[in-house]
DNA sequence: TATTGTTATACTCTATAACTATA
DNA sequence: TATAGTTATAGAGTATAACAATA
């Protein structure tokens, strides 16, 4: 596949994120399964920190989505015995969603999971790594 | 966010890695909008080439998704007219998938807009840029 | 018998619009 | 008036199971 347009190896490079893109997204909803959870539900669910319940509309916000699926969404994680609705103090009108205590262990496996997971990772030199790590935030946060 | 479990470094490039996916997942869809497109769609898209008509069992393998799937996208991309479902001349159970003319057209465009889209990574200095690629070929392939 | 594509069905994710209860 | 969350509705993506046509 040939693409003309910026520099060669920007463009290299973009199209092997993009590739790397779409085997996530391949491999993800099977991954997440494991725990009973859709990939959306698994980015939900890690986004709550334990003993930190987030208002809906804020998570609404970190997902991107409108607010009206976090309805649904949040209904799901809430049959599943992962999180609770927690009325506000403060504002009568908001709901956090909290981490029950089978979800803060859930997550806690999880994340423990994600980490354990990057084999391809493991086959980088230390100086490699380094320099992944320095080119990504760049990317990232840029 | 603390996790435990393999090398710091390796584990910090997989998180950021996960962020690029989640950043692009929330991007994707409105920048496919552009050309009437969902993001799956234009994965599709990308993966047929002009004149080479992709069986539909392939296409199904290719997006790793079920072939009751590739159906209805298929039958959305032949409503937008990009698409075009082809008699295999050899095996009278397959049908292929071409790129009708305005296909070929967007598709061209859609590419080249992948290929000028990287600003982030014009950032990156040359040596940065080629090391990015080999480090993400490992990923990518292996 | 096995494979290709389709249909039927069901669930999830997504958006928009209208509604309620609060602020 | 504006905001937080819900509901209703619609469309797209996903899977499984059953089916017809063909190999």
């Amino acid at each position: 596949m040939v693409i003309k347009g910026s520099s060669g190896q920007a463009c290299r490079a973009w199209q092997l994120l993009m590739r790397f893109f779409f085997a996530q997204r391949e491999h993800l909803p099977g991954w997440a399964e494991q725990f009973g959870l859709s990939s959306i539900q698994c980015h939900a669910l890690h986004l709550i920190e334990p003993d930190r319940p987030m208002p809906m509309s804020r998570l609404a916000r970190a997902l991107a989505c409108d607010a009206s699926n976090v309805t649904g969404l949040v209904d799901r994680l809430e049959s599943r015995g992962v999180v609770q609705r927690v009325p506000s103090t403060t504002d009568r009108r908001v709901k956090a969603v909290g981490l029950t205590a089978a979800g803060a262990k859930l997550r806690g496996e999880l994340l423990q999971r994600v980490a354990m997971r990057p084999h391809p990772l493991s086959r980088l030199s230390r100086a490699e790594r380094r320099l992944l790590v320095e080119i990504l935030e760049k990317l990232v946060d840029g």
